[in-house]
DNA sequence: ATGGTTGCAAACCTTTTGCATCGGG
DNA sequence: CCCGATGCAAAAGGTTTGCAACCAT
């Protein structure tokens, strides 16, 4: 069973909470997703898969994803409020142009040893992180 | 006049907006607040000094200081908004600790270069940046 | 005078909560 | 069986909008 699945399970379990057909589903769809979503769009397919589906529920199952750590919130330029599954591994660097709000997800070496260097520093241990560096895109600059 | 005061100004006259008697006030407060405020305390000290602002004022000045890009929003661990000004010289990198919900703000040197090398290299211009690290604090280690 | 601004209240949107019913362990 | 989970609708934030009066320019 993937990772974040099992975590999740063990976390309903710890706290005495039921697995239920509904959490299994909404779980599904959320792993599967692209890369993050909004409770609105994850709303839409858990219905299209079952209809009777309540808004509470999702966001009640939502609000346990984070809690157990298998997601976590991101909020880019625009103010929705996006989820988005937790691996660690993944990286969170993104580009975001403010006169056009095009963001570009990137990847650095170098960046992410000086985030463990500096964390080192602190006596913190990093776990993931969110970084955004906000400015002009190529295209902008140019207009 | 300070330069984000002047900034402002500057975009209301571009914009055919007016100054008025609440903007200055409220850009007042806003500009020698602590860090970073919510609107709710803004509206509070704006109301110490103009009991009569009307909560909608404030909104939509606040959005005047972000459309004009002297301000910023941020979040941290909470899903709290605030808003802070925007000093392009100042850092936005914060270890938050996602057991106890503290943060520490921090800075590298070495992590600020990185960044600007990674923008580079995507023909991006940085004009400012937020770095989140999540993880345990020293504290929360030891426990 | 013109057209943007204000305060108020109502509208909006997203998220949470109360409650009776349902269903997992 | 027990107690947590669900769906519904209502409530609760936080933010925006419509409107008539107001006030910079």
């Amino acid at each position: 069973m993937a990772l974040l699945k099992k975590i999740f399970y063990d976390y309903l379990g710890e706290k005495r909470l039921k697995k239920t057909q509904q959490r299994d589903l909404i779980l599904d769809i959320f792993l599967t997703a692209e890369h993050h979503v909004n409770v609105d769009d994850l709303i839409r397919r858990v219905r299209e898969i079952d209809p009777s589906t309540g808004y509470a529920t999702v966001y009640r199952t939502v609000n346990l994803f984070l809690e157990s750590g298998i997601a976590q919130e991101v909020r880019l330029s625009d103010s929705v409020r996006r989820i988005e599954p937790f691996y660690a591994d993944e990286h969170h660097d993104h580009l975001i142009c403010i006169r056009c709000g095009s963001t570009t997800e990137f990847f650095s070496g170098q960046l992410e040893s000086a985030q463990v260097a500096a964390a080192a520093d602190h006596g913190f241990r990093p776990l993931r992180h969110s970084l955004r560096i906000y400015g002009l895109c190529r295209k902008c600059q140019e207009q």
